[in-house]
RNA sequence: GGCGCUAUCGUCUAGAGGCCUAGGACACUGCCCUCUCAAGGCGGGGACACGGGUUCGAAUCCCGUUAGCGCUACCA
């Protein structure tokens, strides 16, 4: 029986969380997740200056926006502490001191260079495969600088100390760093610690085939929260990019994913970002998630937009519209006018549908029917406004039209027998009466 | 330059020698449904980078070329 799985997710403290990133730290947390063993956060900021709490804050955020909870971290605990770099000198000065005892090192100028043994070393990658690379020559394989000068750090060098002390199993991260392994197994030979399995997941790259940066659309995690879009679909498109549960499926519920997730079907090919499709899944969880998840994803966005009302009036607007949405941030603007009487006319609505002659007439003919059709519900408000129509031997659509823009203001929206039951005959009445007035001159 | 990884529709992918006249999804597009906008339904266009092998047979195996990406830091 093998150890327990131990993962992490490793990041440098940038002041953003890349998708990449992201997608590594996904990567690792199911596979903790599917062996039932650990996850773990690790803080690598040895470059002090860049360290800083607003910068740390948002990996969290990013992190338990999308879910992935660590079990041990900073905010977590864990006795293999503390995660952050920054708090581990004295361990890392204890291996250098190691290191330099059994003559690994040497003085290259002030820095500290690891001397490399001249030989092949083979990763066997979880992903890639058996792959090897030849130390053989020193010119284009100088030794590895592990400390500068200043008595600073260098990454390959704490990296590989934390993952042995904190006894990582694997280490599932970036191919860009596929090359650098073979680097880092010498620094755990060296160290007389038996290396991890790795695996190396593909970058995701952007549309265009480049390497993603900071500025690009999608490149932030923290972009994902601010245009509305619900983790849970984003989580899933994220899985997606570089791996396959091998059939058709696509929509699949986290617990899924982690039921079926393996290394072995992980793409080796960089996988191209679409905002298109990460769009697309977004609005399928919409469209099929509980009314109560969707009020509590929405909810900040109404309050942002100064909409309060309770669920019991909330939920039967939100569901006239669940459907349609893409980004939850659409959702105060599309139903807005139900929650105010002082609600916005679009003026090309207005003049395409309450300028005719005859418009107001007919809302007035309506208001008269509506006062007192019962139920006023939508099968028999839409009963009526046919019976009508065919009483005065008009089409329906001249009632229809000029009835949507009079209640809402605008030519787009919910179906109107259903957005006028959900407004309620008072209120309906009120605002028939209201536009009439307001466009009779 | 050196080393490494990769190479199926525009994109994400299925495909582990015959099931492939290459399947699904997004996007695009035609039609249907329809009170608007969506959603939904039914269609359409659209790919095995190229060249050599191996084999009765290759998208699938091998080699080469080309292209993309990564590493080659006293960045992480």
């Amino acid at each position: 029986m093998s150890a327990p799985v131990r993962v992490r997710f490793a990041p440098s403290p940038t002041g953003y969380l890349h998708v990449g990133g992201a997608r590594t730290a996904l990567f690792n947390w199911l596979y903790a997740r599917h062996h039932g063993g650990k996850f773990i956060l690790r803080i690598e900021d040895t470059d002090r200056a860049r360290h800083n709490e607003a910068a740390v804050q948002v990996i969290y955020d990013g992190l338990r926006w999308l879910g992935l909870d660590w079990d041990e971290g900073p905010q977590a605990g864990g006795e293999f502490g503390p995660y952050f770099q920054s708090e581990r000198e004295a361990i890392y000065q204890r291996y250098f001191d190691q290191l330099n005892a059994a003559g690994h090192l040497y003085d290259d100028g002030g820095a500290w260079r690891f001397r490399f043994q001249r030989e092949v070393v083979e990763v066997d990658d979880l992903i890639c495969g058996k792959v090897a690379f030849d130390f053989g020559n020193i010119e284009i394989m100088p030794d590895m600088t592990i400390r500068r000068p200043d008595g600073s750090w260098i990454f390959h060098f704490v990296n590989v100390v934390d993952d042995i002390e904190m006894q990582m199993t694997h280490v599932i991260r970036g191919e860009d760093h596929l090359s650098n392994t073979p680097k880092h197994i010498q620094l755990y030979q060296a160290l007389g610690a038996a290396p991890p399995r790795f695996g190396h997941i593909p970058l995701i790259l952007n549309k265009d085939g480049s390497k993603m940066s900071k500025r690009d659309q999608g490149a932030s995690i923290t972009s994902y929260i601010e245009a509305g879009y619900a983790p849970e679909a984003v989580l899933n498109y994220f899985c997606l990019l570089g791996w396959s549960p091998k059939d058709d499926s696509e929509i699949l519920p986290r617990e899924e994913i982690i039921a079926r997730f393996d290394l072995a079907n992980v793409n080796r090919k960089g996988a191209q970002f679409d905002l298109a499709k990460c769009d697309w899944f977004n609005s399928q969880y919409i469209q099929q998630m509980p009314m109560s998840r969707y009020l509590e994803l929405v909810q900040p966005w109404l309050e942002k937009a100064g909409i309060y009302a309770d669920a019991a009036a909330l939920e039967p607007v939100l569901a006239l519209e669940k459907m349609k949405v893409t980004h939850l941030r659409e959702v105060p603007d599309r139903i807005s006018f139900f929650f105010t009487e002082d609600y916005a006319f679009d003026p090309a609505a207005v003049e395409k549908s309450l300028r005719n002659p005859g418009t107001l007439e007919r809302l007035a003919q309506l208001s008269e029917a509506y006062a007192s059709v019962t139920p006023f519900d939508a099968p028999t408000i839409e009963a009526k406004l046919k019976e009508l129509a065919t009483t005065l031997a008009v089409k329906p659509a001249e009632f229809i039209h000029p009835a949507r823009v009079a209640v809402s203001g605008r030519s787009v929206g919910p179906s109107l027998y259903h957005m006028l039951e959900v407004l309620g005959r008072d209120r309906v009445l009120a605002r028939l009466q209201r536009t009439r007035e307001r466009f009779a001159a």
